[in-house]
DNA sequence: GATGAATGAGCCTTCATTCAT
DNA sequence: AATGAATGAAGGCTCATTCAT
């Protein structure tokens, strides 16, 4: 966790650093020597100011999970409140959005994943996110249905999000935004859900 | 890749202490000697058959493949092929199928993701699989639907599938497989696709 | 040393693989099972046999000291004993017989010289050859000069003898029969030596 | 090739280090390890600085060979232009200076030609060393006769330091210095080239 | 605050050798 | 006589981390 007195220019470096070397080699790949020569800084001071290779790791993901975070909520902000699909639409877009499918995010996500199942802080990060999404889906959702569907539809756009954000980053091709929403359109269809 | 010539009994013996040990520490802190302790072999004797640590895995996931392939070939086979509910749901119990909701699977499955990323062998296996799902999917529907249609259904299961796999993976509470069914399931009807 | 019983054929096919070997990759970077493969052997055989990896070297050594023996004495017994200058020239000759040649004996040589400074039963093997080739030396110069003399001109002989080879050894070009020939002569013939 | 910066201090008892383990064990049983606690040094640093075992004994090389380079160098300044017999013993008597008789830089120097033959880095110090030898000679010796005899002649007395040189490393009376003078005066004065 | 020198722990891998067949 | 499976010991090297400047 970061402590206070880090410059503020290059937290931001080293965390992009951090980034571009698990994109370049991976996570287990990963030397603190690399992150360190990648954001011109001495290894040292990731030490001082992170507590060692897995404190950057936590600072790297909690700079993901805000930007995720954030990029679900300014789209929520313009949408109002009984525009149900369209805010769901939101909550997609926001899954989807820009930074979140660069090819250096997309491989940190994997393997924060990875690690998460190894390491309580990182886990706690992550059981967070996980319930996070769900908790909008469902409080959009509950004007909708009844509870037992309410849960079922969460958990589905939730899965569908993660799913096709898993196979993208999977494939070669990588992940197709328009693809993705197309298919969570189709199913929000299905259930009869206008999007406005 | 597995040398002929190990002795058969003890091929699976080491597949099952990888997993096991990458379940308790990780993949990047498993160690070959780890692994030959837990396997009750000597550590140079991995190197011999598997030729290296990352052999090992490589052995390991498709060993785990295998046995998810045929799960689904199993179940596939017992139900006819008009009753396309039927075989769609079979697709998606054979994913679900005990042996990989095992913990020490799920964690073989994510560090695989991970380091597939970089490791050209790993991502042609997994690239293989990726594309083997949706190839079922795909020659299911296509009796029901027009080719669009179908392309957007295909991937919105697998997605579910592979979505619900992954959140349960990363959940405490792990996968839960009557969930699973119930999501898929409610999906399907929604596409009033019967499932007999 | 050998034991006997060891097949007759299979023997100097080992020793044969052994300097490929050595000439390949280095007596260092050999390895047994190298050697084993060269010569369709079993590696555990060359245990067997030979006592070991230096074991081998040794025999190695032995086999091309007697080549050299032989190339020499070969030459001697048809030059009659007076004629010295003819007799020194062909105990040269023997020194550059065309097997000793080989690049495979060179870095053989080579090998065992660096060896044979830390293991006592090479050293020994190193004495009698170097003795040797004085040895004779002095026999044929006795008759021409007083003791003083013979000793320079025995060891200025052995010198050069060890010296072009080494030279040439050490030389991407190889060793040069002819040159050293002429070197050789040329000398002989500043001290009087008459060729016959 | 040593990374500047490491102490100017530490260098040199690396060196020394090297050598000295090489003289006990030899270089193919010398260990990283043996050598850094010769010179009380962790063996990290050694690959830190040197980038592992070969370039620890090309570093060694080096500077045994400017050693070389220096002894002949100081004696010929010394010596006037014309006094060309004289100078040719300085040259000798370099090649036999009493840091290149030490056991512990002759035992070196044999490693380095068996290794040499392996390594295309040290092959190509040692070829340079082998040019300059012979460089020296022909200089001294083109003033005295023609070029034919020039180079036989440049080539004898390389060859018989050489020899000389090789012979006393292998024999476990070592080097004679007043022995490998006199033979190669003697064979300076068969060739009526005046020592002064 | 920042650095780079230094270290010690540990991992992968190789290999000579042994053993059961 | 011969083999190949198996092992234990050891080596080179990497890396996170500490320490003195």
């Amino acid at each position: 966790m970061p402590k206070l007195g880090m410059s503020e220019i290059r937290r931001p470096q080293l965390i992009q650093a951090t980034m571009q070397v698990i994109h370049e080699v991976g996570l287990s790949n990963a030397t603190v020597a690399m992150i360190g020569r990648q954001a011109n800084i001495s290894p040292s001071i990731i030490n001082h100011y992170f507590g060692g290779k897995s404190g950057l790791l936590e600072a790297t993901m909690r700079s993901i999970l805000k930007d995720l975070s954030r990029a679900v909520s300014e789209r929520l902000q313009v949408i109002p409140r009984h525009q149900v699909g369209a805010r769901i639409e939101a909550i997609v877009a926001g899954n989807f959005d820009r930074k979140q499918l660069d090819p250096k995010v997309v491989k940190t996500w994997l393997a924060f994943w990875a690690q998460a199942m190894h390491e309580p802080t990182l886990a706690r990060l992550q059981r967070i996110n996980e319930q996070r999404l769900l908790s909008h889906l469902r409080n959009e959702l509950k004007s909708l249905a009844q509870t037992d569907q309410v849960e079922i539809m969460a958990q589905a756009i939730a899965a569908l999000i993660d799913g096709i954000w898993l196979r993208g980053a999977l494939s070669p091709k990588g992940i197709d935004r328009q693809m993705a929403k197309a298919i969570i359109d189709d199913y929000l269809q299905s259930k009869s859900i206008p999007l406005n």
